[in-house]
Formats: structure tokens, C-alpha cells, sequence
DNA sequence: CAGTTCTATATGCATCCGCATATAGATGCA
DNA sequence: TGCATCTATATGCGGATGCATATAGAACTG
């Protein structure tokens, strides 16, 4: 199970289920969604499995907090995962299907679906280039290759994100110009 | 539901539920996965529904096939979909999360990770490729901008799906240099 | 000090999903 | 003719998922 995983490689440090949800809204957003209600049923699902332990931490501003750590077997539930290799298969992509039976509405339509995907998608590529600029400013000269392993394989998920999302926005603009030019003619 | 509306959507032409497995497994595999049991399902609730209709009809090949069509009811809900704007927030990407917390294992297997991932999204790019060039040699002059409406919006998930295989290729490539180059110093 | 918002966790319920398995016609081949 | 393989559809079951909703402490707002 993907969630699972991907909730232990969080728990690299300790964290309640809110704090997760806000990175599953932040820094996983383009890649992957998870509910709150699913966060916290998986994280006591995982706890009664013995992959990870928790305890009632007062928090700084509101109720107390189930803060959550990862077992060593937890740790070796995580490593399995990965050295199993990458796992494909899985992808969902829901506005690409969307996008391939577009012809079904009026041009104008299309174009309007292309124009607000296009705007979604240069939010999410501001977002993840202001990311990038903070680290690019606190780190110093080097970088990235000066970072330390951590947060190295972060800032390549950070990459890879920002040259699909360039990508994204490319193609999207592409295909609003070749639209106009169909309408055109 | 996306799956219902990618169902609709395959559905302009008829179809039974092999056949839509297949179209899975080739034009859809890098974006959307779909069980067989899942869409045979899903065509039985949907005809229930009264989004499609079928009828049985004998296969050149094998035993009675149960051919779906879209009633018009189905073909509104699609259009609805569709004109609902894209349908973001959902996606899911397993091997992006895992190469986020890939510092957890030793570094020759994290990159002999990559090394695999490469080799899946090369031998991806590859698939597509091929299809365009036959679709660029069937048509002739002013390609991509003389196809006709359906087929232009096919091709154009195919370019989306080009550039972005191109894109995480190109950063597996450098990921894959930078990791090299960490472990020599 | 009442109301709203944010933080924080949890449950109920209906449906979805994935895996194993059943059934069976058609084809090929040894 | 027996067996494997491919085509084709379907069900049972356990668990995952999404949405609505409950509960409640803390902070802010008028």
C-alpha cells in the first residue's frame, strides 16, 4: 500500500496527522491526495501493525496533539518499499482522459477548459519555484550538489515536479495556439 | 466518478469490456489504470443506470461479447463532465513519493532505482514516439493541424504525454549524473 | 461573552477497488 | 482428444476511499 509508505517516509520525523495532511497540501500536492479521515484511520491502522508508536503531546495552539513516530519496523517496512523498485502502473491523471474527449463539447468550451487548466498549472509552478528559490538562497554556493542526502533526494522530487509542471504549461500553451488557429481557419 | 466518464468517453464508438481493458493497457497506460473486474462493473451499473445500453453479439474469436453503446443520457453526463472544468487534485504518483525518501536506502540502490526507472520511461517514450510517427506519416502535410476534430484531440493527450515522458527522462538522466557525481566526491 | 475560525482527532456509511476465483466458448497444437 | 491459451464476463470478499458529521480545545473578533 502506497499510503502507508509513503505515511512512514513522513514519519522520518515525528508528526500528528495534521501536520501530514499539510504536507500532503504542500509539498505532495502534485503527486499525490490523501484525506484527512484516511490519514488519521491509516496512522492508527499502522500503529495497531506495530509500524509505528504515539504519544499525547500538548500543542502550541489548540487540543493535544497524537504525536507519531516510526518502529524499527516500521523503517524496515519503508526500506522494502523502495528497494523494491519504482512501482508504476498505478498513475491517475484525471484531466489528461478529460482532455482526450474534448471534441465532445463546443470549441469554445475546449478553449475555456485550456485556459483554466493553464492557470492551475502556473499557480502550481509558482508554488514549487518559490520552494525553490528559498533553497536555492539559503543554501549557499553549489547547489544542489552540496546538500546533504536528505534533503538532496527532497530537492530532486522538487525538480522533477518543476520540469513536469514546465512541461505541462508548454504543451497547454501549445495546444491554446493551435486551438485559436483551428477556430481561425 | 472519472472512471464512469473515461467509460463514456471510450464509448462514442461501441464496445465491449475486453476491448476497453486493452485500450487501457495501451492509449491510457500512462495516465489512467483501470481493473477488468472494476470496468465490468462499472458498464453493468452504468447500463442499470441507463447511461449505456448493449446487446450480445457474436465474437470472430471467442465466445458472445456483450457490446455496449451510449444512450443519450450518457453522452449528457460526459458532456457535463467535461464542461465542469479539469478535474485536478486527484493524481497519484507513487514512484515520485518513493524517490522523495530515497536517501532511507543505501545509494548504489537508489540508484540502481533510477537505473529501472529509466529504462520504463524510455521504453514509455518509446511506445509514444512510435505512434506519432505513424500518425505523422498517415497524414500528410500540415500535421498535426489538418486531422480532424477527434483525432486532433487525441493527439493532443499523445503530445502531452511525448513531452512530459520527455521531461522525466531528461531528469532521471541528471538525477542519475548527480547521484554519480555525490558518490565520487 | 457569544460567535467564528483554526487546530485536532474520530466514526458511520456507502461505494470503490484489487485480488482470487468461477465459468465457459474458441483456437491451436501435440 | 486432451490440454493449454486466449477471449469474454462475472461474483465474493476484505479492505480502501470519500463524504458527511461529531466532538472539542484554543484563539481571535466584535
Amino acid at each position: 500500500m502506497s499510503l502507508e509508505n509513503i505515511l512512514l517516509g513522513i514519519l522520518k520525523r515525528p508528526a500528528a496527522g495534521y501536520d501530514i495532511k499539510r504536507q500532503f497540501e504542500t509539498v505532495f500536492n502534485h503527486f499525490w491526495h490523501a484525506d484527512l479521515t484516511q490519514i488519521y484511520r491509516a496512522l492508527n491502522r499502522m500503529e495497531k501493525d506495530g509500524l509505528l508508536e504515539s504519544r499525547l503531546e500538548p500543542s502550541e495552539r489548540g487540543p493535544a496533539r497524537k504525536v507519531y513516530r516510526r518502529t524499527p519496523a516500521g523503517s524496515r517496512t519503508l526500506a522494502e518499499w523502495l528497494r523494491g523498485g519504482p512501482v508504476l502502473g498505478n498513475e491517475k491523471f484525471a484531466y489528461l482522459a478529460q482532455i482526450h474527449f474534448l471534441d465532445e463539447i463546443e470549441p469554445a468550451q475546449a478553449e475555456e477548459f485550456f485556459d483554466t487548466l493553464r492557470e492551475e498549472l502556473v499557480t502550481q509552478l509558482s508554488t514549487l519555484d518559490a520552494i525553490e528559490q528559498e533553497w536555492r538562497t539559503e543554501a549557499g554556493e553549489g547547489f544542489p550538489d552540496t546538500l546533504d542526502d536528505e534533503d538532496f533526494h527532497t530537492w530532486l522530487t522538487l525538480d522533477m515536479g518543476l520540469r513536469k509542471t514546465r512541461a505541462l504549461v508548454e504543451w497547454v500553451e501549445a495546444s491554446i495556439a493551435r486551438l485559436r488557429g483551428r477556430r481561425e481557419r
